[in-house]
DNA sequence: GCTACCGCTGCGAAATCCGCAAACTTGGGC
DNA sequence: GCCCAAGTTTGCGGATTTCGCAGCGGTAGC
């Protein structure tokens, strides 16, 4: 569970004739809006995400439930790793000879990585990747990542300062 | 508040003397096994999380609500944005003449960007963009960073699929 | 019309959250 | 060593929330 994608997570549910296999699991405005209630606060009672989007609490706890099952949202606590002690963060842009999904996988398996994206552009694939030290970032970078089969080449970004790190799609 | 990175929220603390404005605010084990529990489950009861570490319901309760405002942590509900109807993401690589600050800012409060980063390496600053489609992220970023003073050049990379998102650091 | 299915509501019981006062721990100051 | 002050933790009672379940209404299929 804690290395797979957010949209995958119960197996029981995968093939499903309601999920299109691709497509989204179709939410409605009412659905949308609970969503937002929870990316405000994801502790909110029941009661008032209910009074917020015009549903009974039992209905609101029963729309929640279902969308965490399907794997459509989590509640989780974020914070911002260098505040906990994870000292060096990194995005790297890979560059993969032939079929994208074995390095995507392998990269996937990886602890320290924290996000997996394959993109269209002069990367295939960028990972963020969360390190205690230079040490070990270096030691993921070069001696894991680098060493995966079909990975043509990597470029490092390495943070300096954490921006602004939001969870509000959807507030707007 | 929403457009605000995690590490600075409430205020009122800003400069008292226990936080010494650019170092972790001292997070003893308790407070990370605490915020690892709610990594996994945001909503997990305190007394749950308190028999876990070693503490009462109420020392639970308070060092949580202590995390929350001094914005070191926050719980929320996170999505794949793709399964919530935006279907254009991407990474924005962004290189600037002169000083990073003034694009840092303009891009953290534009609504569509939901990631600012300043890197060291090839470019200056990477940005996550959420778009509704591909009209609107031609708009944002050819419009709207590109034309941002300071700005010398931009390389985007659209997500093409989301393979993993995890908030889980510190439970390795 | 009938039935099966799905989502919403209302409600009572159980669990949780919350505020508060007392006890405990820690770190100086002297 | 003693004592004070500040910060934490604990225990507890009351308010609030969560939970499970039965009932109701709408809809699709036959």
């Amino acid at each position: 569970m804690q290395s797979e994608a957010v949209a995958s997570r119960s197996a029981d549910q995968r093939d499903s004739p309601r999920e299109p296999r691709n497509g989204t699991p179709h939410l409605d405005a009412v659905s949308l809006a609970i969503i937002q209630q929870l990316q405000e606060d994801g502790r909110r009672p029941y009661a008032a995400i209910g009074k917020a989007v015009g549903l009974s609490e039992a209905a609101v706890r029963q729309r929640v439930q279902k969308l965490l099952d399907q794997g459509v949202m989590q509640i989780v606590a974020v914070t911002d790793p260098l505040t906990v002690g994870f000292r060096r963060q990194a995005m790297v842009g890979v560059n993969v000879e032939g079929d994208l999904d074995p390095v995507a996988e392998a990269l996937t398996g990886m602890s320290e990585v924290e996000y997996v994206v394959m993109t269209a552009g002069s990367f295939d694939i960028l990972a963020e990747i969360v390190c205690e030290d230079d040490d070990h970032l270096l030691d993921v970078i070069n001696k894991r990542i680098r060493a995966l089969p079909g990975v043509r080449s990597t470029e490092s970004f390495v943070y300096l300062k954490l921006k602004k790190q939001t969870y509000m799609w959807g507030t707007r």
